[in-house]
This record gives C-alpha cells, structure tokens and sequence, in this order.
DNA sequence: AGCCTTGATGTCAGCAACTGACATCGCTCG
DNA sequence: CGAGCGATGTCAGTTGCTGACATCAAGGCT
C-alpha cells in the first residue's frame, strides 16, 4: 500500500504517515459502532478503515471502549476546579465544574454527540465506561472540595449530586429538540434540584 | 476426580453434584480477588477452587465480572417501588426504593461488604459494573416515578440524586465504624442533601 | 554530507475471556 | 424399566489485549 504517499504526495510535503491516526482511530470506531453495533465490529475492522494495523490501535486507546471516551471534558473540570473562586460555596462549585463539563459540547457538536449516545445506549459495555467516568468527575469534585475545607460529608453529597444532574441535563440534552444548549440546560437542572429537594 | 462422592458419600443422600455451585463460584472469586487481585485471577483458577470447570463458570455468570454481583438488590428495589404508598412525593419514593436496596446490606454483612468493596475499589473493571448496576437502580425508580405520573424532568433528577445519596451513604457505611447501619446513613444522606441544597 | 537517535508504526507469538456444539450421566417421571 | 431432563464436562474457535522485536523516515549532531 502506498495511500499515504499518495494523497500527501501531490501538497508536496511528505509526511511520513498520515496525520491524526488517533482521531480516524475514534472516526472509523464510531461509524462501525453504528453501522453493525460494537460487539460486531472487531478491532482489526476499525484500524483497517484508519489504515493501521490492530497494534497501533492499542497504542493509541487502551481498549476498544476507550476510543469513544477522548474528549477533553476531564482537563476542562479540573481547571474549573482549580480556578473555582475562593468565596464559592461548595453546591456552587460543582455547578461550575459541570457547567464547565458542558461547555465541552456546544450546539454544533449535537449531532456527532447524538450519533455516538445512541451506540452508548445500545451496548452495555459502553454505559460501563461513560458511567466510570462520570464517576471520575465526582472523584475530582470531590476531592477540589475536600481541599477547600469542606467537610468530607458535604464534599462527597456535593460531588455525587452535581454529576448527578450533569447526567439528567445532558440526557435531556441529547433527546431534546435542540432549542437549549447544554449549559442552559444544566444550569436548569441544578435550579430544579432547589424545587425538587424542597418540595 | 471423585470428590463429590468422597464428601457426600458419608452423609447418606448422594446427590450428583455438590450443591451450590453458583454460591461456591462467587466465593472462590472474592477469595481469590482478593489474594492475588481480580487481573492475576483466571476463570479456571475460580473455577478449580469451586471444584468445576471454566465453561461451567460461564453459564453461572455472564462474564469475570459479575460473579461480583449476584445479590438481591435489584428485586428489593422493584418491590419497594411496586409497594410504594400512593400519597408519596416524588423524593419520598426515590428514598423508600434507596432505602429497600440498604436493607439488603444489615449490619452483620458488612465484613463481608467491606472485603468485596476492596477488591472493587481496586479494579477499575468492577468499578464500571457497580455504576453500571447502580445506574440500573436510577432507571427503575425513574420508570416508576413516570408511571406514577411525575413529570419526565422531575422523575429523572429525584432517580439520579436518590442513588447518587445512596451511593454516599454506602461509601459512609464502608469507610465508617460501623456504629451506623446502612440504613440509617441512607436516610442521613437524603436528609443532608435538603441542608446542602439549601445552604 | 553523513551518521545516529527518535518515535510512530508493523509483525509475530501468546494468553485469557468468552461462545457454540456436542457428550455425559445420575435423577425423575411415566 | 426406559425416556427425557438438566447440570456439568470437553473441545475447538474467535477476539481482546500484551510483550518483544523490527522497520524506517525525520530531525539533529558532528
């Protein structure tokens, strides 16, 4: 095979290999995903359509779970957290690290997030992976309120809650019209809770 | 091998098998999880402590995983929100089904509790099964809560936030003395989220 | 210019999770 | 007493995933 020299050749520019093998890695997993399901897409079919080998695949994500979870939304919580105003109070806080979590999907990117939820929603092992890290945003609210002083009760309650809307929000997100965007509508979900734990 | 009628041949009744097999499988897996850690234990290891065969093991449960997870939870939720007083609000119902699940866990299980939730918070593959499990349980409560009528929004978020509280009241229930049951944590936990969502 | 290190990739062998097909054989029921 | 059932065993095969080693263009160093 000689693709790459191919298709780059005539820029003029030689690459050695064609660029981002990760992100046609996760391009080419997420259409197999949804044209035959994952359970019947096999590793070897995803690097054969990326043009790489199944080896270079596990170089690039460590299962074949991993290649729909890449986003940058971690690094986007955890600034938020670490840039959370001092005088913040703890339920405040991690509205801001999930509103921060949101913004990593602004409106445009709703259809690549429908495409991907719905191959989510229809493979367990998926749901595993997406739940393990939300789990993980809980961890790291956690943790950013702990050290803030909070008692370790209210730290832990404040965490899982405020992933805990940040899921409500984004299935409302997901099976919605479009008409708001995923900040308005976790920022909804948090007002809700007032009514809701009130009422 | 002649085992099994070497150890029931003395009682009198030979039955074919030895009985149990599900229940011998489930405890040679935690035994083994947590000696040597859930990676560095194969199926043929679990099941040769067991006394039977890898193929065996499968058709007891799904996969390495869930032999981790065979407990009663689950009926005990369903029956609770099937049992739930008509006049209940929305929360009220979240917390009689988190409720139900904490009754599966009495005070005297939580050795035993305490040396599963090890091995599990020590392997991320587990981790994903237990969210994955716990997220089951927000599924049910939200069904029911539509069934009975709640609006859509308000059913979602009271299902996320009522095992969100549960999985803070577990965690307090692990960590903790011991002074506390399960119980009574949980229902601390939904009393803490009204103080928390207030404040 | 010529060499050398580097880094992304390829190749290959191997283990372990899981599955389907078929065999076994006490027990139970008619 | 024979037939069928049901839990188990045996075996072969696929696939996820890993370690060890090879390749080879790019970029830096002399």
């Amino acid at each position: 095979m000689m693709t790459v020299a191919d298709i780059v050749g005539r820029i003029g520019r030689v690459a050695r290999w064609e660029p981002d093998a990760r992100g046609r890695l996760a391009e080419a997993a997420l259409e197999l995903y949804a044209e035959r399901g994952y359970e019947q897409t096999t590793v070897a079919d995803i690097a054969g359509r990326a043009g790489l080998t199944e080896r270079t695949f596990f170089r690039h994500y460590a299962d074949k779970r991993e290649v729909l979870f890449g986003g940058p939304m971690p690094e986007l919580v955890e600034a938020a957290l670490r840039e959370a105003p001092a005088g913040e109070g703890a339920l405040a806080v991690g509205r801001l690290a999930m509103l921060a979590a949101a913004g990593a999907l602004p409106p445009e990117r709703r259809p690549f997030a429908r495409k991907r939820q719905a191959v989510i929603d229809a493979t367990p092992a998926l749901q595993e992976r997406e739940l393990l890290k939300l789990d993980s945003f809980a961890r790291l609210i956690d943790r950013a309120l702990t050290a803030r002083g909070e008692e370790p009760a209210v730290s832990r309650i404040v965490a899982e809650t405020s992933v805990a809307l940040f899921k409500v929000a984004f299935a409302a997100w997901i099976d919605g019209d479009g008409g708001n965007d995923l900040t308005t509508l976790t920022e909804g979900a948090f007002v809700a809770l007032g009514r809701v734990s009130a009422g």
